[in-house]
DNA sequence: TAGCGAGTTCCATTATTTGAAACTCTGTTT
DNA sequence: AAACAGAGTTTCAAATAATGGAACTCGCTA
């Protein structure tokens, strides 16, 4: 049922967490068991170790288990150092000061759009509301300019993940048509998303790229199609392309500064 | 070096994580077989596992190791199911429109103060913290809001597991000051912070309590010396409490709704 | 009272993890 | 140019931890 590696216990137990992230509330031992492919007394003792380190939380009225805590604090950090995050914030801010329209930060995780921070047209903040939402990446903005940007095996490797699935009508469902777009995409160096995600929803994004060319994430302009056009869009590449060297520029340095001390 | 149990070799794993995550930037092997009780061969199959799910990254050109970004994954979903960020956030929202004032909203996690979400105000005040955050217990509003309504062994536990260290000359740095603060917490149904955990920074925090009275998490307004008194930030106190009221009903509902179907 | 479903424990078997040591690089020193 | 040193990687028999079928304990229900 499960296609991906194992990697002994530790892939068992990360199978757990995505098992238990997927039913999307808390849940019984019997459904998990369910699901799964362990044998009962694995899967329990497997649980048990999750609870016992804050990576799940058994509730032990109901006997429900839900995700721990403890991936919060692992997400702040991961966020806080190994993501675009701080480095763009500042531009975020300013872009967002400057357009008043909704904007997305997003890196590529297993040929899938992450989503890494959010400012929005009227409320100001972003939290994990926004950061870790995942998405298409062969129907966004932000998921087709990365795509645009990779190297050839890296790119069939990451449209073999793809669902295709036609959200709209203008949703392109095969590589093939996708790859066109990518050519013009590389070209022009932003990518417009055409009501192909959801209808009535437009936007232009622009990668954020190494100086040796590759993605190590997107921004993008958002509205819809009741108050902007494509064309109308474009007006904002420009800068969109100027905030996204400027955020690249920084993270090349950022990537050899020196690390924190702790506490 | 590390009095947390193991269990086995998810334990190892997750130490792993948290080794990592404590170096504040991408790490070489060196420096984690260091820091490690690990033998070599171990920590780098360990490695080697949670690079492979996506727990870690591993940049080739530096062969320096950092958190991955299926974490930020779980963390979403994490929040979005297990934690009260969602119910809360249309009340911290009105909360946030009605009173123009830093707020917060946090919950415990091994005696520490997790943050879960934030609003600024139009003015903010110049402190950072976000989401999956942690903080101290035992010299914050919402950590001491939270400890108030612990039962007796909870609170041992929790006590035994703050560091007491004096960030400021207000600091409480024994269980004893703090449990007679805590008292008068108890009774008043709020708590201050008066500058005990950074010089000039106050607060106000309640409890969001269970029917039964424990601490679901807590909320909490702040400002600084500069701009008000506690007497001021007391005037919040009756509609943080309704606010704190509010999100703890939709909480005892939550906790049974139907799961969602993913996709 | 018997039956059932959910959760928990047991324990001999099995498979995985272990870790010292050897090896391969790459860059530096003599 | 050869020797060295440091960092990372691989090997393999021994030790250990994970496995999973089955038995057990609840709390309910018929």
């Amino acid at each position: 049922m499960n296609a991906e590696p194992q990697d002994g216990t530790v892939g068992k137990a990360l199978s757990v967490l995505d098992a238990v992230a997927e039913k999307g509330g808390p849940v019984r031992f019997a459904e998990l068991l369910a699901d799964s492919d362990l044998p009962k007394a694995t899967l329990y003792r497997l649980l048990q170790t999750l609870v016992s380190q804050r990576m799940l939380t058994l509730d032990a009225d109901t006997g429900t288990y839900a995700l721990g805590p403890r991936l919060m604090r692992f997400a702040h950090a991961a966020w806080s150092i190994a993501s675009l995050g701080p480095i763009a914030r500042p531009h975020l801010d300013a872009l967002s000061a400057e357009v008043d329209q909704t904007i997305h930060l997003a890196q590529l995780d297993h040929g899938q759009v992450l989503y890494l921070d959010k400012r929005n047209a009227a409320r100001p903040i972003s939290m994990f509301s926004d950061a870790g939402k995942i998405g298409p990446a062969y129907c966004t903005g932000v998921g087709k300019a990365m795509l645009a940007h990779l190297g050839a095996e890296a790119l069939d490797e990451a449209l073999a993940q793809q669902s295709w699935f036609a959200h709209t009508s203008k949703t392109r469902t095969t590589a093939e048509a996708l790859k066109a777009d990518l050519a013009t995409i590389r070209v022009n160096g932003f990518a417009f998303d055409d009501e192909e995600h959801e209808p009535g929803i437009i936007c232009i994004a622009v990668p954020i790229l190494t100086e040796a060319g590759q993605p190590l994430g997107a921004m993008s302009i958002t509205s819809s199609t009741l108050r902007h056009t494509l064309q109308e869009l474009q007006g904002y590449a420009p800068n969109l392309i100027a905030t996204g060297r400027a955020i690249a520029a920084e993270a090349a340095t950022w990537r050899f500064r020196t690390p924190n001390k702790p506490h």
